[in-house]
DNA sequence: TTCGATTGTCAACGTTTGTACACAAACAAT
DNA sequence: ATTGTTTGTGTACAAACGTTGACAATCGAA
């Protein structure tokens, strides 16, 4: 029939890296379907266009497949707070900004996100695991970079992490709100408002932390 | 050989309710190991040492066996979040023994949150939606919950869902550091005490909401 | 040009899976 | 005691699975 003569067609788009088309490949099952690990080994190579035994050439295991794609979507959420974090004026328009850079490159980054969500509590231990250590990390570091602001300065540690942990379990309550709304990318105006409202409201409680309900430590 | 000759045994100590010992054994088998939807309707039946064919005689299907471990587990949040509430005594304390009494429970009905946890973001649709809507409610019923603080009597519905949608993100957080540590039940100290600092920060915001940043509508 | 490494193909294997069908025990109601 | 419904058993089969091994194309370095 009209089928394509079996010439090695490892060049079509996709030449280039077979490798990195099964990582897509994986991603976009992921995101349309089901679980990393109700996913299998042949599906992602007939989504790709190839035999199954070619995923071998590429990698030793399923697992190893997923620590990959935890390491690709942490690069991007990486990415993300880095162009997030540099947005200038005052403090107030910072979390406004922020927040809105932040849910707008959700959304185009869907597919790394929705892994990340969905691999947070999944099937694969090591998978679990290695999110959790870049969650952790993540958290450290916005708890040392709050310690940085004047108001926080006297705080313990263990309070810079514990708001840390906060607007870290805020900011992944609305990531999993992007996630779910598969609008056309307009009106994620309420969403980003909500976001931002929280902030907003965590950050009013700080002036009075530890003047109220027990006593200072430090005075 | 030593096996027991094949009466029968339909009984045994799960004898009256093989449909209870089915779900167990899934929730078993998610806490244990893999995402709901990795789990063969094979598997299950081996655990509870039923032929595979059994399974069809109570459910029509793996999805609604998933429907059903929502409800139940739904059930026991439900339960357990009555016991929270009913704790008097000053606001204060409230807190205190409210988180105490959740942190507590979760560790007890480990499985079922295990399961909600996981399937939350897991890969069958059907459960998902399910789970959303159930917390959504949680969320709405929170919210009215806080209307009634006389603190908070004007707020609008969006600023009550806005913190209310704040506080559970927040124990969802608690949540998943209580699963992900199997601690011999004890030294849950420090995870409570970070729970219970979390909404006192939130709380202490609450004065201010307005009041700073914005002007107030009211008034 | 030749050679070795890389990458993809093909055919095949042994498992495990979901589901179908006919049959047996258990038991409640007659 | 007979009967009908429920619940569990046994056998069976086609499909999908992960993985192996031998072979073919591609390509950079010699």
């Amino acid at each position: 029939m009209g089928r394509p003569q079996k010439t090695h067609r490892a060049g079509r788009d996709k030449s280039v890296n077979t490798r990195q088309a099964l990582c897509e490949a994986a991603l976009e099952l992921i995101d349309r379907d089901s679980s990393f690990d109700s996913l299998s080994l042949r599906e992602i190579t007939r989504e790709v266009g190839v035999v199954p035994t070619t995923f071998y050439r590429h990698f030793s295991d399923m697992q190893s497949l997923g620590l990959e794609l935890v390491e690709d979507s942490f690069r991007t959420l990486r990415e993300l707070l880095k162009a997030a974090r540099k947005s200038s004026g005052a403090p107030k328009d910072q979390i406004r900004r922020s927040v809105e850079t932040f849910v707008t490159n959700v959304r185009a980054n869907r597919r790394h996100f929705q892994f990340l969500a969905r691999e947070r509590f999944g099937g694969v231990a090591a998978i679990r695991e290695e999110i959790r250590t870049e969650v952790r990390l993540l958290q450290s570091e916005l708890a040392t970079d709050l310690g940085r602001f004047p108001i926080m300065q006297k705080w313990s540690t263990e309070d810079l992490n514990m708001m840390a942990g906060l607007m870290i379990s805020a900011m992944i309550g609305i990531v999993e709100q992007v996630l779910v709304s598969r609008r056309p990318e307009h009106d994620d105006g309420p969403l980003i408002a909500v976001a931002q409202n929280q902030l907003r409201l965590i950050l009013l409680g700080v002036p009075q932390w530890r003047s109220a309900g027990q006593e200072a430590p430090g005075t």
